[in-house]
RNA sequence: GCCGGAGUGGCGGAAUCUGGUAGUCGCAGCGGACUUAAAAUCCGCUGGGGCGAAAGCCCCGUGCCGGUUCGAGUCCGGCCUCCGGCACCA
């Protein structure tokens, strides 16, 4: 059998659907709207099938609701800005804006010649003034709202990339990027007030049932609320106090000491002319030496120095002395705690270490206290705490926050993990934050009109070192007039983090091309939230959090009618090769054109979805892709061999003259599009999609080569109607082919213009079935049977089966199971 | 440590939601057809063990242990292993 043209077929295709604009949408039909969403990509280069995953997950999709019915928005853009494009500039001695548009234009190419289809009038880059104007009116709608400020922060600072990361971008106290541990500076940065929406950025995740179970898990933990109290300890003799957070003001009767971070303020005052300063200023050092190295990150040792002073344990008025230790941090809380060693794991060994009292005040119900041998952290009753005896710790928990708000002594308080987000960047390729510094005014925001601030082209962008933007050696762009005053003033010099970028591109899509404003208001109330947003896991909590909180802070403002941005959340499984993700640093990338030159575009798709769920991890494997190329050579084969018995056989069969061969064919053409429809519409089920339409086809063959007497006039209409919907079935999978021969078989207009094939419920299942028959659970014999034969009668059958009757050997069943259209189970 | 996910043939994976024939489909392998030969293609076999000349029959089998049930890969309880996320968060 020839192998089919695959070459000719798919660039023609390609080109064809290109011209006719086969996914340009029509945004006035929202209707039946379905806003499909692929997470855009940075344009870092070539692309490889790894990445082809999302991709051709995504057109097939869009491709099957297309034909659907529904009025499908499928665009596609560019995460244009950001550090890897910016590094890959400086290496290769070009400027990032040429670099990057290389690499859309070639990526864009790979699209084409996958077969993946967007509406491109709908194209965003983020990178281009009339994209990042928006960004920046994105930045003054904050900054307009108290939530976008500027504070002198200790931040992570990355020697190699030589810039600030945000929390986020910093995985084990190193450069998520680049490896490089991070050093610690103190700059005046841009915060995103996030944590404004914590609330709600937490409480809705209840809402998104359609996204994965794990994905709204890392989000929850990533923000984690914890409620409890802050309340003053008096430091004896000093006229001051130290303020601690705790989730467990039921346990105060139990605060045995305090702890105070190593970066406390507190202990700043208390080390100055200390007559131990030398002894403590060698701690601090060692302390914060180990803390930037990520050594002290689990430390079990539980190290620590006391300081010269006491606390007041403000309820039993006992004096309770004053640590500082590392595994107190500064960033969480107050930054300072009170230990509470009975009840707490941590304090306890802290206190074993360094033999502090320890008094128990939470006992368990049932007494099985695991003191004094560990903290005892469960439920119980209060002892040991006054007139609080006896109360659970939740009523402890109310009644003491009552009386310390009350008395002006402490205050209920929520804290979140989730901290602010840092978005000033030291780098050139990014929009620059649309600020202006006057001596006179202080820090004032560009106009609206004024936007966009441009990025100059002209300065040299690789960094300098000394925690500045390169934008600050460009006098043209630094030196301004101050908008209020009129007086010289210079402009903020940092750009934006790339991930403000990418937290409200899906709205531009809407209106990209609007020079007036974001994005279209109507239009956006009328297609968000997206119907579906598909992308790697790896975004699960940055992106996703931050276009979340974008989306209600948008909302917040009466831009938009929707709080949440995406309905439903599809995460694809890595790509992997050897075992490994497959990565170009790894050296295990298959590249496309390896695949496509030999078996096409179609072949590469049919694999990437075939392999496995799609929501999970699969290995590339280059045999298996040869058995997908051979799937659809058979398929063409099918028409080549029976073109014009096909073509003879559109008009419909009448079951009633159908011959048991051709039934068979007519009921599994049925079942298999019922199948077909349910795991690719509910489930993303390509894998099972595909082996369902292989079995059709198989199907196919058999009653083509049946012997002659097993068919009937009927037989090229039955083969006809089953092979019409298997290549519309397989054409959002595979669009070249069933696009190809779908035209063969003398349709005028694109197969995506066509609806998928119907099933008729009457024909979904075989006219028979193998009925199981089974003594005593254990499978005894089997009878081929009608389909919905009645139970009574399936007994009957089952109890008169010679194997049956031999085994039985005239004894009487205790009991008969009938499940129809399945088994007998007879037990005795 | 906490949270999530997953363990099924030589391999990728079906069946798991809703308990009812474990292994769809594909890969690899073996045998056969075609061929001078090979490739390609087509047909057949392919979880393990046992009995039988054969037709066929029997036993075991979904990470481990237990439970519920006529019946468990599927449900429940307790473990083990692997992957991912978070991790001194008071």
């Amino acid at each position: 059998m020839a192998r089919y043209p695959h070459a000719e077929i798919e660039s023609r295709w390609q080109e064809r659907w290109a011209q006719d604009g086969l996914m340009r949408c029509d945004l006035s039909a929202t209707a039946r709207k379905y806003y499909c969403l692929m997470m855009f990509p940075y344009p870092s280069g070539e692309l490889h099938v790894g990445h082809g995953r999302n991709y051709v997950i995504g057109d097939s999709l869009a491709r099957f609701k297309k034909m659907e019915g529904y009025e499908v928005l499928a665009p596609m853009g560019w995460d244009a800005f950001g550090l890897p494009a910016e590094n890959a500039a400086i290496q290769r001695d070009i400027h990032p804006a040429q670099w990057t548009r290389g690499n859309i234009a070639r990526m864009k190419q790979q699209f084409h010649r996958w077969g993946v289809v967007y509406d491109w009038t709908r194209e965003v880059t983020s990178c281009e003034p009339d994209y990042y104007r928006w960004t920046q009116w994105l930045f003054l709608q904050l900054y307009d709202a108290g939530l976008a400020y500027r504070q002198a922060a200790s931040v992570n600072w990355c020697p190699k990339d030589r810039t600030v990361l945000a929390n986020e971008q910093v995985v084990d106290g190193a450069c998520e990027r680049c490896g490089t541990p991070i050093e610690e500076r103190h700059l005046e940065q841009w915060f995103f007030r996030i944590t404004a929406f914590a609330d709600q950025l937490l409480d809705d995740l209840g809402t998104l049932a359609d996204w994965p179970e794990r994905v709204v898990t890392m989000q929850r933990n990533w923000i984690d609320r914890s409620e409890g109290v802050e309340l003053d300890f008096a430091l004896q003799g000093a006229g001051r106090s130290v303020r601690c957070f705790t989730t467990r003001p039921d346990t105060i009767f139990g605060a045995t000491f305090l702890v105070l971070s190593p970066e406390h303020p507190e202990v700043e005052r208390l080390v100055a002319g200390s007559e131990r300063e030398p002894e403590l200023r060698d701690a601090i050092a060692r302390f914060t030496a180990d803390r930037l190295s990520g050594r002290s990150r689990t430390d079990p040792s539980r190290e620590g120095v006391r300081l010269d002073v006491d606390a007041v344990n403000p309820f039993t008025g006992e004096a309770i002395p004053v640590f500082m230790a590392p595994y107190v941090l500064m960033e969480y809380g107050t930054g300072a705690i009170m230990a509470v060693p009975a009840h707490d794991q941590r304090d306890f060994e802290f206190a074993t270490r360094y033999g502090l009292p320890v008094r128990e005040v939470i006992r368990p119900a049932d007494g099985k206290t695991t003191l004094p041998d560990a903290a005892y952290a469960g439920d119980g009753v209060l002892v040991n705490s006054g007139d609080y005896d006896g109360l659970t710790p939740r009523d402890a928990f109310d009644r003491l926050a009552t009386l310390l708000e009350r008395e002006g002594r402490g205050k209920r308080r929520v804290n979140y993990r989730l901290r602010d987000w840092l978005i000033s960047r030291q780098r050139y390729w990014g929009a620059p934050i649309p600020m202006i510094h006057c001596p006179a005014c202080g820090v004032v925001p560009v106009p609206e009109s004024a936007l966009p601030v441009l990025l100059p082209d002209d300065v040299e962008f690789r960094p300098r070192g000394d925690g500045k933007s390169p934008l600050a050696a460009s006098d043209a762009f630094r030196n301004v007039t101050c908008p209020a005053c009129g007086g010289a003033a210079t402009r903020d010099t940092d750009t934006m983090d790339t991930f403000v970028d990418s937290s409200w591109y899906f709205l531009r899509y809407l209106g990209p091309q609007d020079a007036t404003r974001a994005f279209p208001k109507e239009l956006c109330n009328a297609w968000l939230p997206v119907d579906q947003y598909i992308g790697g896991v790896e975004h699960a909590i940055l992106h996703l959090l931050y276009a979340r909180f974008i989306t209600k802070f948008l909302h917040s403002r009466g831009e938009i009618s929707f709080d949440e941005p995406f309905a439903r959340l599809f995460t694809q499984g890595m790509v992997c090769k050897n075992g490994l993700k497959m990565s170009k640093s790894k050296g295990n990338v298959v590249p496309p054109d390896t695949i496509i030159e030999p078996m096409g575009a179609d072949t590469m798709r049919l694999y990437i979805l075939f392999c496995g769920p799609p929501e999970r991890d699969i290995e590339w494997s280059d045999e298996s892709v040869d058995g997908c190329y051979r799937f659809l050579n058979r398929i063409w084969g099918i028409y080549e061999t029976h073109d014009t018995m096909l073509a003879s056989g559109a008009q419909a069969p009448e079951y009633a003259g159908l011959t048991d061969a051709e039934r068979e064919l007519f009921r599994k053409t049925h079942h298999t599009i019922a199948r077909v429809l349910a795991d690719v519409s509910d489930h993303f089920r390509f894998n099972t999609a595909i082996s369902g339409l292989m079995e059709l086809s198989n199907a196919i063959g058999t009653l083509v080569n049946a012997p002659a007497d097993a068919t009937g006039p009927q037989r090229d209409r039955v083969v006809y109607h089953a092979f019409d919907a298997l290549v519309r079935l397989l054409a959002p999978m595979t669009p070249h082919i069933c696009e190809e021969l779908w035209h063969r078989m003398g349709h005028a207009e694109s197969i995506f213009t066509a609806t998928l094939p119907e099933f008729d419920p009457e024909y979904t299942r075989a006219e028979v079935f193998d009925l199981v028959i089974q003594v005593n659970s254990k499978i005894r014999a089997r009878e081929s049977i009608p389909t919905d034969t009645d139970p009574e009668h399936m007994k009957a059958i089952a109890l008169a089966n010679p194997r049956i009757q031999e085994l039985l050997a005239g004894a009487t069943p205790r009991r008969v199971v009938v499940i129809q259209n399945r088994l007998v189970n007879i037990v005795t």
